[in-house]
DNA sequence: AAAGAAATTTAGACAAGACTAAAATAATTT
DNA sequence: AAATTATTTTAGTCTTGTCTAAATTTCTTT
């Protein structure tokens, strides 16, 4: 049943996951910004992929996932998660830096050993950075939520998700305590670009435009 | 300081220590068996590894680990041993499965983790088949022992270490409780090449001769 | 609508690491 | 010691995944 992938194939599949539920739509360019490789690798790779179907491709107009596709990225986005929470929680590993051991980890974890960890860490639901693990069989339960950069001032927000690529940026937050399911208070968006300013513990903390991007927050209930 | 090496080159390194100290000379076809490889594959591999001073190698007559070579080779013996350990005691990975598992991983796995687990698993000095564990500044510390196959009978021994190269006898071994540090009695060798029969926890088993060089045992002290 | 710019694909090369078949060397047997 | 056998090496090929440079196609601007 479950074929052989190599490393680089899954690292495609993941990838074009990432930006088509980000992005919409998936252009060569974008996988070759996100990969790191040049845009004729990824075209020679997309050949490749969609000859075993596990996507489809449109000469010139970008690329999608098969349902095969699909379920192949969002198993490996599991191993991805449940590694990242299992190395904070197991092992303390902080969070800044539990995604580039999991970038290695995911791709040599047995089944078996993913049912263990999944036990152990109690059937999680999120990782470290809020980002909702996909179940075995391929479900996902995603929260309706917002970007903190879209947010009118004055609004109470609960943290929902943190993009877990840049380790700065983690630490910033994690050193002024805002993690997922914190809440905090937009004061004011400064213009010009300016940061935002979000109040949490009583303090008052920037936070830049393109940081706000990455920091998905919902509005409380009430 | 640490160059990247490719998961084949460790994977040699590793294979080449391995007989080095179980059978002294090491040969283009022991390396070749041991790593499911073509000879040819193996010359080709051994050429680089010379030009990388990892081993020394003379034509048509084997090889040999340099220091350097020897202390990458240590690394990743460490490494492997430390995962085995780590899946036993945190996740409860049986330990026939161990050495599987820790063959992927131990590629991947980076410094601070590798001080996590150790730390977790309080400096541990053997795996769970008995086999040293070498330290980070590459001693290990080795156990005078003979192989069970060369006891007479009638003699008390402490089982040392087990090889854990098949599943298959590790599964049975455990069946009969025959771990590292078990107490047993050799009861009788049968002749003609026939199994070893020995008592522990009151009952006798027999024990293949094939599989009784691959049991490493010590005498006890008195 | 045509020109220039940007994105994508093709063509061809390269490195790693494996393979097979054939040649060279070493070891063993007669 | 010569002949046979076994081991090792060489030579040349293949696959995977990358690259650069050049050719296409699409998008944007005027």
């Amino acid at each position: 049943m479950e074929k052989m992938l190599s490393q680089s194939i899954e690292d495609y599949l993941k990838a074009i996951y990432d930006v088509e539920s980000s992005e919409g739509k998936v252009s060569t360019s974008a996988l070759s910004e996100k990969l790191g490789v040049s845009p004729a690798s990824v075209t020679s790779m997309v050949k490749k992929l969609s000859e075993r179907k596990l996507i489809t491709h449109k000469r010139y107009q970008g690329v999608k996932l098969t349902p095969a596709g699909r379920k192949i990225a969002l198993e490996i986005i599991r191993h991805h998660r449940l590694v990242e929470l299992y190395l904070k929680e197991a092992l303390g590993v902080p969070w800044d830096q539990v995604h580039q051991e999991a970038e290695k980890w995911e791709h040599v974890l047995s089944e078996d050993l993913e049912d263990r960890i999944d036990k152990f860490l109690g059937y999680p639901v999120t990782d470290p950075h809020g980002s909702p693990i996909p179940r075995r069989d391929g479900t996902m339960i995603v929260r309706q939520c917002s970007a903190l950069v879209d947010v009118e001032p004055d609004t109470l927000v609960k943290v929902v998700e943190v993009s877990d690529h840049d380790p700065e940026l983690l630490r910033y937050l994690g050193g002024i305590g805002l993690y997922p399911e914190t809440e905090m208070t937009v004061v004011s968006k400064q213009p010009f670009q300016g940061p935002i300013i979000v109040e949490l513990t009583g303090k008052e903390y920037p936070i830049g435009r393109n940081a706000a991007k990455y920091i998905m927050v919902e509005e409380p209930k009430n």
